[in-house]
RNA sequence: GGGGUGGUAGUUAAGCUGGUUUAUAACGCCGGCCUGUCACGCCGGAGGCCGCGGGUUCGAAUCCCGUCCAUCCCG
């Protein structure tokens, strides 16, 4: 296809922007965030509720999908939408960073990368053309190259030749990836934290057509301070007219740090994984529900939040159900985490079309990473 | 009344044929962490006059005596 991203509104001071972009007649506003439904859920909340939340774009996973259940299994259902019943649109990343992350006794060379499976040790190849086949199964709406994501410690030599890989894989995802009506292509650049290859890798990347662009490998373990210099310096060298995507990013302070460089979607377990661990995310900072101080609150998670559990229960109460290992806990918590992230992300849109994002910024941060004690 | 068994962190237990310098563990409690999800996960911390009182010994949670409590069996 060829998507069309339309940009609707531009920072005069820094390199954020508003926009657009629309597959299958379902528009997705940008910045946005996407949630990450692994196994083509969103752990522990319903298809509806996630778009009632307001997410009309949710990630799941390849490597994930292709050991379980199945990648044909789930195109025997008309693929992601059929068979989940979330009838509205899937990013698929490429099974790249699994691969690096949860597999173990991985073998990369250049056709692809052999690994065992987290689950049962069972050895399985992945290929650019395998990962293609796989996420056309699985009836992605924006489909991810294969790419070779190095972790953060990562020396130069190393790096150096994933890009070359990357590349290449990147070259093979296109020409594997049989281009349907309403499936966008999105290429990803590596590099590391080296400015060089990080350039080289964009200029690689961007030289393919692909319907978008994502910067990887970043919050892979490298400190942050060189994931900020990586971002700052390459973000607005990324083709303008197309969509920048941040892969793996989801820390808050760090959403409007990539946003103010000109990132438009991003993808992050932060707001999930953490409401599991009993996070939750407000205005005034972060919080974890088994502080004892919440035993008797019988204030909502987040004051003037509207959100199902804030609307509905205390503190105290979900703290209870958290102790209790009550399912209630989870799926609370993460209903108002992503209700927050949600929230989060329409008054960053509105602040860059105001152009007062930095204003935002600094008034988030000074809250938000300041809370000690009782700002609740 | 006689006999058996047991009393060790908040809880449940291990250690108990005497001897490593800070008496273990699990759960609970307190706190921290989580960035393209092996994730109801991971890491750390606090907490014990080893029922009580004597005795033996260089040394006792461990052996002996007494005592209290719990529990079971027999009268």
């Amino acid at each position: 296809m060829n998507l069309e991203f339309q940009i609707k509104k531009k920072s005069g001071r820094n390199f954020s922007r508003c926009g657009e972009f629309c597959i299958r007649g379902i528009r997705v506003e940008t910045p946005v965030f996407m949630p990450v439904g692994t196994y083509g859920a969103v752990k522990s909340v319903s298809p509806d509720e996630i778009y009632e939340i307001g997410y009309n774009l949710i990630l799941a996973n390849t490597y994930h999908l292709y050991l379980r259940p199945g990648h044909k299994v789930v195109e025997n259902f008309g693929g992601l939408r059929g068979f989940t019943g979330f009838d509205r649109l899937f990013l698929t990343d490429s099974g790249g960073f699994q691969v690096f992350s949860l597999a173990k006794l991985r073998e990369i060379n250049e056709n692809g990368v052999t690994f065992r499976s987290h689950i049962d040790g069972s050895l399985h190849c992945f290929t650019p053309e395998l990962s293609m086949e796989v996420q056309n199964s699985l009836g992605a709406d924006i489909i991810m190259a294969f790419d070779e994501c190095p972790p953060g410690n990562a020396d130069y030599e190393y790096v150096r030749k994933s890009i070359e890989i990357t590349y290449n894989w990147a070259e093979r995802s296109i020409e594997a990836h049989k281009r349907k009506e309403d499936q966008a292509l999105f290429g990803i650049f590596q590099g590391g934290i080296y400015l060089d290859l990080r350039k080289e890798s964009l200029a690689q990347i961007t030289s393919l057509p692909f319907d978008g662009f994502a910067i990887g490998g970043l919050a892979v373990g490298e400190k942050k301070e060189d994931a900020y210099k990586i971002v700052e310096e390459m973000v607005h060298r990324m083709p303008e007219d197309r969509p920048r995507y941040a892969m793996g990013i989801g820390d808050p302070v760090d959403l409007l740090f990539y946003i103010k460089n000109g990132v438009d979607m991003f993808d992050c377990v932060m707001p999930t994984r953490n409401a599991r661990n009993g996070q939750f995310f407000t205005y005034n900072g972060r919080f974890n529900i088994r502080n004892s101080r919440f035993t008797e609150d019988r204030l909502p998670l987040e004051e003037g939040c509207n959100c199902y559990s804030c609307r509905r229960f205390s503190k105290g109460y979900i703290r209870h159900l958290y102790f209790q290992n009550e399912i209630l806990s989870h799926r609370l918590l993460t209903i108002h985490n992503l209700n927050f992230y949600c929230r989060f992300i329409l008054d960053i849109k509105e602040a860059i079309r105001q152009d007062r994002l930095e204003e935002f910024e600094s008034r988030f941060k000074s809250v938000f990473s300041e809370t000690e004690e009782g700002q609740l």
